[in-house]
DNA sequence: GCTGCGCGTCAAGGGAACGTCAGGAAGTTC
DNA sequence: GAACTTCCTGACGTTCCCTTGACGCGCAGC
């Protein structure tokens, strides 16, 4: 939730949070893409008129490495505008003054989207063991398996990739943070203790499989 | 695009036409329900206010067997109806009268998003194999194929190029940087182990063709 | 015919990337 | 504060890939 005014923040934090939603704010655009990149939220409510940057730059900054949902809000009623967000990568536009019940529902009709793209098959099976992306649990032979905070993260990455090529600079920045961009051998050490708790013969993955110099795919 | 009144029918087919959409129409519910079953539309602009059926009703048949994007335009602003119909399935609300360029801007927001969804299957194909741009994965006679990095972006450049001439310099410069453009060896190389593996006869290639003197080409 | 040029093919060496093991630091739990 | 977990780091052996050179072929120009 990001807006420079308070009571407008305010509002929208009660009305959210008696809905059951966890709310992270931001009173101003540079701030508001630093809480993203932390809190990793589930959809964006951005008002344009921000103290610092200008809007339209906060969705640029976001989309470069994010697809969640970014709803607009903003007291400019020109189309201009409306047409700029929502090239620059907006999912909605809503004019203030607005009203809660509209912005709730256009809230859910975009977290409805995004979790028909995300909630696509939360199991993954595979011969040797399964992994269950919404529970956070992975099973091998009926038993579960325990895994730490990192190995998870990892597993998890790959796992919702599946089939495809995961690059290593995408696993570290996105287990370890931006600044481990070049750490491979962090990959190294917990590929292969995940390989030792997940495959069959750990020597010989099947199942996490090293493209070597690109980076690693986890194959169902 | 569905609506009653003729004049924005008619509008918006022109509008639309234009820039390259082609547009199926229906001035009801049900040949609403018909049209989209037949015609399989990638996204959906439909008038709340239709002779037959209610608006919701139609957003409700088209969710049970599609997630197509649907822009739902109305006269009503009471936002009680915009409730209904986001909560009904709709991505997206426009009140009448409306700006065409909102629209537009909108149309390409709806699209865009669903884009995303769909786009995991950049697949080039050829007789003799297959190239899964975003899996980065190729495939022949069903087994995969492993390549090395080199080796895929060489591949990859050629395939999303695929039908063109890709010079030789390009190729180098993309692959392996600009200070190496004159080690054509390289492509020679390369381009022999790619078709190696890849080509059903390496000694004729049928789709990693070169143009002496000048680069190389991937012929689907 | 001979020579130079561009292209294709093959193989080998060196270096980069990878897998593995183990130990220590930091934090948690009881 | 002891036992435990988790993460990070270093060392070493192995695997894989890029580079490079040598050679053959076809073609055009001298």
């Amino acid at each position: 939730m990001v807006d420079d005014e308070p009571q407008i923040v305010r509002t929208l934090r009660i009305n959210l949070s008696a809905r059951g939603y966890s709310v992270l704010t931001a009173h101003d655009g540079t701030t508001a893409l630093e809480v993203a990149a932390e809190g990793k939220p589930d959809v964006v409510v951005l008002d344009l008129g921000l103290p610092d940057v200008d809007g339209t730059a906060v969705i640029t900054g976001l989309r470069g490495w994010t697809t969640v949902p970014i709803i607009v809000l903003s007291a400019r009623v020109d189309s201009a505008d409306k047409v700029q967000a929502l090239d620059a990568g907006a999912d909605d536009y809503v004019t203030k003054p607005f009203g809660m019940d509209e912005l709730l529902a256009r809230l859910r009709a975009a977290v409805r989207r995004s979790a028909v793209v995300e909630g696509e098959d939360a199991v993954v099976e595979t011969a040797s063991f399964t992994v269950d992306l919404a529970a956070k649990k992975v099973r091998r032979d009926g038993a579960e398996v325990h895994l730490t905070p990192t190995e998870w993260g990892l597993l998890e990455i790959l796992a919702r990739n599946r089939g495809r090529l995961v690059a290593q600079k995408q696993l570290l920045q996105d287990v370890w943070g931006p600044a481990y961009e070049k750490e491979t051998h962090y990959l190294r050490v917990y590929l292969a203790q995940l390989r030792r708790k997940l495959e069959p013969e750990p020597a010989h993955p099947r199942h996490l499989v090293t493209e070597p110099g690109m980076g690693y795919r986890f194959e169902p």
